[in-house]
DNA sequence: GTCTATATGGAGATAGAC
DNA sequence: GTCTATCTCCATATAGAC
């Protein structure tokens, strides 16, 4: 074996145990089952990281970072902005369907976060951040099809967010693909109808269109550079 | 400590099980904690179940039966289906609220339950049930509001359980009581939008109403009585 | 630094007295 | 039937040779 630095020891030893997550779950990821998937031997394990709760944590650390981009994307052909949201879910529905043991993993890892008050605070700060993404994504698919947002945006991002994890939690469980299908389509045009056509006062780019959009404080709102994730 | 039947032990156990796992986590359920929970003592515990595995399936099967009918019922005051949506989602927002730990025991269990071939078949009925009760609820919201569902009842049943499973898990990381009832506002009354007023020709009593329902066969329709829980 | 070998603890499961 | 005491195994973590 190669000598390797610390740096990319821990790397390594981080993507083993995504595989070994996914494949077997959270439970099953013991050092040995991780240690083995990555080639390693069990002292080395203990060279790059203290314990295995630090690796876990690392592991949450890293899948916050990595996954956030195949949520939704910008460069989706919108005209419409249904279809824009319609492409998107599909194209996350897709991703699911590719690699559905990945998904299953993320919600163990957050769910386990959810466990102790400290990680909890990386789960919330993964779910603000794809918050943030769907909210730009659904102001820049309204720019571009020169509509406006009929409500908060921010609701409708809530929405959005909390629309993929049921999608993906009730696909794992009943593998319907007809199903999540037709619940995309279905929000996509309602949210489809949440636009209407923009005036030309509400082209100031940064002005909040709803009265009441004041009056809703964001509770976690200390991420100021939402794109820049890895 | 008293006599117990063996089958009063196990239920006793069950119950127990269940309160350590929403305490502190499945993995973190083991025999020792839920004897002491219960109050037995470790050999009581294989008096009653041969093994943990099997105490953890009687668990999956006991939450099973239980907790459908928390989703939606069907003493909702209802004109208008919007608003039986609106208040159903939230009675069910407020049962999360007041106790978390338990909806979130409910997701780590159906998460175990996937890895096994055998247990996943158990999550798939569950969810087979939730979706007839929510197409059920959705039928007769209809049926006394006056109106009939311009798409596949199925399709908004679907919706709806997907869109359960998304609040309670965003809810459960964010703690954000105003996003999940502004989700909430804007899906129920999406699906208000998806009622049109009956007609007499669709007062037919089990006719599906649209002409494309019958194009996807339910891939798991294989229970024909869901309303005989435990 | 990287390995083999081992210590330590906690988990499930059981033996055997009562 | 119910208990205490124990067995066995496996996981984490460490010691110490090279």
């Amino acid at each position: 074996m190669p000598r390797m630095s610390a740096a990319d020891r821990r790397e390594a030893l981080v993507r083993a145990a995504l595989r070994v997550v996914a494949r077997r779950g959270l439970a099953q990821a013991t050092t040995r089952a991780i240690v083995a998937e990555a080639g390693m031997s069990l002292a080395s394990f203990h060279y790059a990281f203290d314990s295995r709760d630090e690796l876990v944590d690392a592991l949450i650390e890293h899948v916050v970072g990595a996954e956030g981009a195949a949520l939704l994307v910008d460069e989706l052909p919108g005209t419409d902005v249904g279809d824009v949201v319609r492409l998107g879910l599909r194209r996350y529905l897709d991703h699911l369907r590719g690699d559905p043991d990945a998904e299953q993993a993320m919600l163990e890892l957050t769910q386990h976060a959810l466990r102790d008050p400290e990680r909890h605070d990386v789960a919330r700060r993964q779910y603000q951040r794809y918050h943030d993404l769907a909210e730009a994504s659904l102001d820049a698919a309204a720019a571009r099809a020169g509509v406006r947002w009929r409500r908060p945006v921010r609701d409708i991002a809530g929405l959005l967010v909390a629309m993929t994890d049921g999608i993906t939690m009730t696909w794992l469980v009943t593998r319907d693909d007809a199903a999540a299908e037709a619940a995309i389509d279905l929000l996509a045009e309602t949210i489809g109808r949440e636009a209407v056509p923009a005036t030309v006062s509400d082209a100031t780019p940064d002005a909040t269109e709803s009265p009441d959009a004041a009056e809703r404080p964001d509770p976690a709102d200390s991420d100021p550079d939402p794109g820049a994730t890895t």
